[in-house]
DNA sequence: AGATTAACCTAGTAAAATAGTCAACTATTA
DNA sequence: TAATAGTTGACTATTTTACTAGGTTAATCT
């Protein structure tokens, strides 16, 4: 499957994004450093985003990226199709010619994998991650070190 | 996630396995010129499929290779494990130390996925991929398209 | 016994994909 | 007009995959 850094570092990028982009647009020299992802890496990501109307760029001072459109109606397939990767586990794109112009003997096997894992990410939006515990300490943790590494050693409150 | 033509091939070629090595070991030769799969990179497999009990090789003429286990013992998951291929959609081995040794954002989602794949994979066996009728037909196709190959021009007679 | 067959093993390599980097450029706004 | 920040394309290092080449070992057949 291609399911590598790439997708998962568009779909961190994205939630930074949902996390942080309500008062003001986010610029990715901020998500690079909360998430240590590199900086022209997700230039590079964002560019693709941006054109499939997931994010929204905002130039100038104070600008930066924003969501495309609400957190609940972005899900995890649609950003990791629009990084470019294909939710594909057959070696045919699905046309069946995988054995010499004919079909495989593990054909329908991988056509199957390929829904279960595309219904499965289908199913779960920027939002529902959001709801989860696990990731409202990730978000409190991330908040904190952010104020101890831009300000020094005051101790940090967790912005919301 | 960790499935390629590499998982593939060890998938198939136990399938092809199943199908001719009730009668006498199948010979990775055959194999090779079944499933088009190069033979060295079989032997490679085989060697991993073989460690991992999935397979019986048995040495010289008429040798070949058995399958270590009833095909309906043996499911899909357990092949691409034996080969190598891990089913972990996770940036940290599911170990949660993902950014810079701490759980990352999408921690419990790739956890997620990776289960969904796994159940997946792990609930198919090498015979209920048999009893699919579009396998049947490929069985059928390259049993023909092997007397062909091997013996001429006579009109083949489907192996069962 | 010797030839043959086929598994078994080690090392290397070419091509592809991944995961980036670098540098130049454009639009916006203070 | 200077600073900010997005935008783009080309280029590179690393890793993995898929495959090749060459051999050794064990079983069988003549």
């Amino acid at each position: 499957m291609r399911l590598t850094t790439k997708g998962r570092y568009a779909v961190t990028a994205m939630l930074d994004l949902a996390i942080h982009s309500e008062i003001k647009p986010v610029t990715l020299t901020e998500i690079a450093t909360r998430q240590t992802i590199s900086l022209s890496y997700l230039e590079q990501l964002f560019s693709r985003l941006r054109r499939a109307d997931m994010v929204v760029g905002v130039r100038g001072p104070g600008g930066g990226y924003k969501l495309g459109r609400a957190a609940i109606e972005i899900n995890v397939s649609d950003i990791i199709l629009a990084v470019d990767e294909q939710v594909d586990l057959t070696n045919c794109e699905q046309k069946g010619t995988c054995q010499e112009g004919e079909v495989c003997l593990t054909h329908d096997l991988w056509m199957g994998l390929s829904d279960v894992v595309r219904n499965y990410l289908d199913g779960i939006t920027l939002a529902d991650i959001l709801e989860n515990e696990v990731v409202k300490t990730v978000v409190a943790r991330q908040s904190g070190s952010q104020v101890v590494k831009f300000k020094g050693s005051t101790i940090g409150m967790a912005i919301k």
